[in-house]
DNA sequence: CTAATTCCCTGGAAGC
DNA sequence: TGCTTCCAGGGAATTA
């Protein structure tokens, strides 16, 4: 599933093909994702101009205006001829002439919009809180943040207005490796801790990006074998065994709707 | 404002 | 082998 590295793993795969290039059309075989998918008729001729990110939204910036593209949980993207078949869940293309960005998303939480506007000023993303690994996210802020708010540290940490780009998994990881139970109240961590928990939040996302966003969950090589980071989770999914550090046995809670794993030994 | 809950969707796994 | 049931998850929308 696309966290945040994987978003930006994608950027930069596309990047490289589709900036510069015109775009001849755009085709919707899917009436909505999350959302209705816009008429985009009007993008045909238009200049791709250049392909960022913010948050899990990558943007792709025309002449006119900006598409937003997310990937949801499913979403995947890739560059083919545009003549290649369409597979069952393609349900979005952008045509460039020879060649076809092309959205596939079998699980349709992902989304196609527009904006004439500031990307930034857009519904979707005007609240959102700094990026993880930009310079204004701190442990100083962070500590900030979680002084303001009774919820679990967990649930603090995955809150989009706090920072963005924490999902499930490396919310679960970051939190085992900074011995904090997930349950924890934000106010009542240490400001130590804190900094702690700040280190290995930016330090894991770095890495998956390093890796090239290896998908902790669903990640798979070509010969099926399942990817490197899989074997590096140290809780995520792993309720039930024991733990890799001191060999106590996993256990599992649910908050804000989410199966949040963590050793109970190393934890607290 | 924060916090808690519901909902969208489908593939894959588990149970029968 | 097939059917049914359950679960995962980002995050907006809704409600308290």
């Amino acid at each position: 599933m696309p966290e945040l590295p994987e978003v930006e793993t994608s950027r930069r795969g596309i990047a490289p093909h589709i900036t510069g290039q015109t775009i001849t059309g755009s085709i919707a075989r899917a009436p909505k994702l999350r959302w209705p998918i816009p008429k985009l008729d009007f993008l045909k001729g238009q200049t791709i101009h250049k392909v960022s990110r913010r948050a899990k939204y990558l943007l792709i910036r025309c002449d006119t205006g900006t598409l937003i593209l997310h990937l949801g949980m499913s979403g995947s993207l890739r560059v083919l001829p545009s003549n290649s078949p369409a597979a069952k869940h393609d349900h979005f293309e952008l045509v460039m002439g020879d060649i076809a960005l092309r959205l596939r998303d079998p699980r349709k939480f992902g989304a196609v919009l527009w904006t004439s506007e500031d990307p930034a000023s857009h519904s979707l993303i005007s609240h959102l809180g700094p990026e993880p690994l930009n310079s204004e996210f701190t442990a100083d802020y962070l500590f900030s943040q979680t002084q303001k708010r009774t919820a679990a540290i967990k649930q603090v940490i995955m809150d989009n207005k706090v920072v963005v780009g924490v999902g499930n998994i490396y919310a679960t990881e970051s939190l085992f490796l900074s011995g904090i139970h997930p349950a924890r109240a934000a106010k009542r961590i240490s400001k130590a801790r804190i900094e702690e928990l700040h280190r290995h939040i930016v330090e894991i996302l770095r890495y998956a990006i390093k890796r090239g966003g290896t998908t902790l969950r669903d990640f798979q090589q070509q010969d099926g074998s399942p990817g490197y980071f899989q074997q590096e989770l140290w809780v995520y999914g792993r309720s039930g065994e024991a733990c890799k550090s001191c060999g106590s046995t996993l256990k599992h809670k649910l908050l804000g709707q989410r199966t949040s794993a963590y050793c109970p030994q190393c934890q607290r």
